[in-house]
RNA sequence: GGCUCCAUGGUCAAGCGGUUAAGACAUCGCCCUUUCACGGCGGUAACACGGGUUCGAUUCCCGUUGGAGUCACCA
């Protein structure tokens, strides 16, 4: 069997949207399965919508993803350039695009734009809706050479008649039909020399090799007119597979406003790429068991594109924090550090164990980003609340917050050794002189050392860090607190 | 609006003619617990509707409804 080729081939027009990055993942992720090839070819037919430095991004991604291309501008594999403004220079879509002219399967158009915006128009929910008319198709053999010796303007178009229909099939979702006098003739060639996406996809998929076309649910009703062009030429229809669309939770194309619509944008909020990857793998795809949790490795062995769904995806960022929070317990302490420091170091400058406080959280952020708010009350003592001393559990008839902090200032006072298991035992020990529950001294402790009701350690611990000085100085305070309330 | 696609809990989803309709996230309760989290146990919650086909439909067909995509000299 013939070796399956995928690319991806995004144009640089910016961040990494999630819903390409899927894309590439899949492309990736069939061509490996079956031990074929996957590549890169960069889309720049549009130069005004290219954004400088977009290219980094992307070759930024994909290594940071794994998903390593086996050709490619940087890669050379005979079939390139991978670039599609250096492929142009090369005059390969002017050649194809005449070809078909000589076919009758395309024609040059010399309408302006006003007359094209003069065409049948219709409003719909603010869309313009024209179909050209094939008014230049009309035009004899020498006219169209006298314009072009004239130098005028020109578009190429497909030509595709009117009666009829076209058929394509898709892997997933089967054949689809549409009628040919639906098909707009749509410009191969642009005024500036530059093939359209339309074009340039169809001749480099084709001279490229590539065998298996994977692309968004998009492209979905326009495929009958690649499809056309291929035919057109005599070429080998590629094997299309069209995605299911990610969408927002409003059920809406996945766009930059929702806030996480890029890759860089989640790891701005704290998300680890792994994590991110297994999250979009399984938006719109599902193994045969009930397994979740995958290692690129794993995906490239256990993908099967058949698999795939064909139902919309709700991006859900809930579940890619939990699946997150999966990551970084899973993670080796060291590496945890080393990608968090930098979000304690922030938190709290000056004289922190941070080591100590890394592993407290560790199993308790679900992103790194979480990491501020969770420790920052070791560095200033915030607002105190009264009714945070009263724990659902607390029966303050029994014990009173108040009266159990009095009576452990004086302990907390003498005990010299600050160190969490000195301090426990010491707390223990008036817990049972007391004759009441742990948590009846442990909370108010914790509460009036911390400031909040939720901490990532426990009372000693917290103290432990805080020190002897400091922890007095905030029992002191809650005591204060507790009396003026 | 035309065309195309889609339709199992709030979300991701398994199912591929006969099942008590999985599992995960979220949610709720209990246990564990120096608070929260983790972990453990359990609960609530779904086949959009109407016709067929069939001994039998969540599963196949048609229609309805709903949702989405698309309709550029953007990709």
């Amino acid at each position: 069997m013939e070796k399956i080729r995928t690319r991806y081939a995004p144009s640089p027009t910016g961040k990494m949207h999630v819903g390409n990055l899927r894309s590439a993942l899949y492309e990736f992720l069939i061509a490996k399965h079956a031990g074929g090839d996957f590549m890169l070819r960069i889309e720049d037919t549009d130069q005004e919508r290219f954004v400088d430095g977009a290219i980094e991004i992307i070759y930024r991604t994909m290594a940071k993803t794994g998903l390593v291309h086996d050709e490619g501008p940087d890669k050379d594999g005979g079939y390139g350039p991978y670039v599609q403004s250096e492929r142009m220079k090369t005059g390969i879509y002017m050649k194809y695009a005449k070809e078909l002219i000589d076919k009758g399967e395309a024609y040059y158009c010399f309408c302006d734009r006003e007359r094209l915006a003069s065409l049948k128009t219709e409003v719909v929910e603010g869309k313009e809706i024209r179909i050209y008319d094939k008014h230049c198709l009309g035009l004899s053999i020498e006219e169209v050479q006298d314009y072009l010796n004239a130098g005028r303007p020109f578009v190429i178009r497909q030509n595709i008649p009117n009666e009829g229909s076209t058929t394509f099939h898709d892997e997933l979702y089967g054949d689809i039909t549409v009628e040919n006098s639906e098909l707009d003739d749509m410009i191969l060639i642009k005024s500036d020399g530059f093939p359209t996406y339309n074009f340039a996809n169809v001749v480099d998929d084709h001279t490229m090799n590539i065998t298996h076309v994977v692309r968004g649910n998009e492209y979905l009703s326009s495929s009958p007119k690649y499809v056309r062009l291929y035919e057109a030429f005599g070429w080998q229809v590629p094997v299309y597979i069209h995605l299911p669309l990610i969408t927002d939770e409003n059920h809406k194309k996945l766009a930059k406003r929702s806030g996480h619509a890029s890759f860089e944008d989640l790891l701005e909020q704290g998300f680890v790429t792994e994590a991110i990857i297994n999250y979009i793998a399984l938006l719109g795809w599902s193994p045969e068991d009930n397994r979740e949790i995958f290692s690129l490795r794993e995906l490239i062995e256990n993908f099967d594109y058949r698999r795939i769904s064909k139902s919309p995806a709700v991006f859900d960022i809930v579940k890619l924090r939990w699946m997150n929070g999966e990551y970084i317990k899973a993670m080796d302490f060291d590496v945890f550090y080393e990608m968090a420091e930098p979000y304690l170091r922030l938190a709290l400058p000056g004289n922190f164990d941070l080591k100590k406080i890394a592993a407290m959280v560790k199993t308790r952020v679900e992103v790194f980003t979480d990491i501020a708010d969770m420790v920052d009350f070791f560095r200033e003592m915030p607002v105190y609340d009264v009714a945070m001393y009263n724990h659902k559990k607390m029966k303050t008839d029994t014990v009173s917050s108040l009266e159990v902090l009095r009576e452990v200032l004086p302990i907390l006072e003498v005990q010299e050794n600050y160190s969490n298991d000195a301090l426990y035992q010491v707390l223990s020990g008036y817990v049972e002189r007391k004759g009441c529950k742990n948590g009846f001294v442990m909370w108010p402790v914790r509460t009036a050392v911390s400031g909040k009701q939720m901490t990532p350690a426990g009372a000693t611990e917290i103290m432990e860090i805080l020190g002897k000085e400091e922890s007095l100085r905030r029992i002191r305070k809650g005591i204060e607190m507790l009396q003026n309330a």
